[in-house]
DNA sequence: TATTGTTATACTCTATAACTATA
DNA sequence: TATAGTTATAGAGTATAACAATA
């Protein structure tokens, strides 16, 4: 009997919408924009992003770099460089091994900035599972890294 | 010693990059997209959110309900709904009750279309996951959703 | 000639405002 | 006068195309 596959199935069909809830949850609840609020930081998304992922590096990072890490394209980096540079967020300096690149660093004022965004972002969560026992915790980082991974590996044929 | 709060820290540290490898996976990896292009639809994103939408749903919904389940605002629902009409994908026919409110019903078309879509998606799905024991799979899942459940309860405070 | 980055432009998605029809 | 929906318009986010500079 097919019991297994028909279990399966309803434990799929109760995992994609638990993934798609806490997208919304996030996404929606605009939880990105109400920490840049918290953090007292008027910048648009995904400036934020750039600065987040610099500070993530912690090392100077090109261009391309930033790009590939958000997941976007080349001149939507630019775009926001532009931005936070006038805002003496980040710093373009020629990158000394290649001349054609450059390398964006935070400034100490950038720094700050993404630490307190990240501290206020990171405290809900940890609020959020407070009342999770450590066992559970683990449990569920150990199951969730190994789904992503084999989901980022299996969806990987598709690339181009 | 803060043992504790040090290791819940490091576990939380390490869930919120995989959530958003999870994330990265399926929106950049344009999944729906190419789950459309496999199932032979030509239509936009958010036009195969509401037929997604009214097939979960299992019964005809009100524009406003759409909207909602959607999570964006009506007259985007409304646009979608023009081209899904003009394609015979949905139909719209006055609530009975109440003659203000229109029902937005799948065609046959509309439905089969869907059909196809989610088919598709759940594939992927299943296929990463084959390797899981059902054991695995049912502990991810519930503890998913009581993650997502805890997530969405402490966010609800922002509701304005 | 290939690569790094930039500028200019266009497209997708979603929101806000103003309006119509019914309750 | 409140509510359901529509139309028209605007904005945020990201992509593609054309170009400049260096390798």
């Amino acid at each position: 009997m097919p019991t297994d596959a028909g279990e399966a199935d309803d434990l799929l069909a109760a995992l994609l919408p638990r993934l798609s809830q806490i997208s919304t949850a996030v996404t929606r609840g605009k939880l990105d924009e109400r920490a840049m609020a918290a953090a007292g930081v008027a910048l648009e998304r995904p400036a934020m992003t750039v600065l987040t992922v610099l500070h993530v590096a912690g090392e100077p990072l090109r261009v391309g770099e930033i790009a590939t890490r958000m997941q976007v394209v080349g001149p939507h980096v630019t775009r926001q460089l532009n931005a936070l540079e006038a805002r003496h967020l980040v710093q373009r300096v020629t990158d000394p091994d290649d001349s054609r690149a450059r390398l964006v660093e935070l400034t100490s004022e950038g720094r700050d900035l993404a630490t307190r965004y990240l501290g206020v972002l990171f405290g809900w969560f940890t609020e959020a599972l407070a009342d999770w026992s450590p066992q559970d915790r683990r449990t569920l980082t150990g199951l969730l890294a190994r789904f992503a991974d084999d989901l980022t590996a299996h969806l990987a044929r598709f690339a181009d």
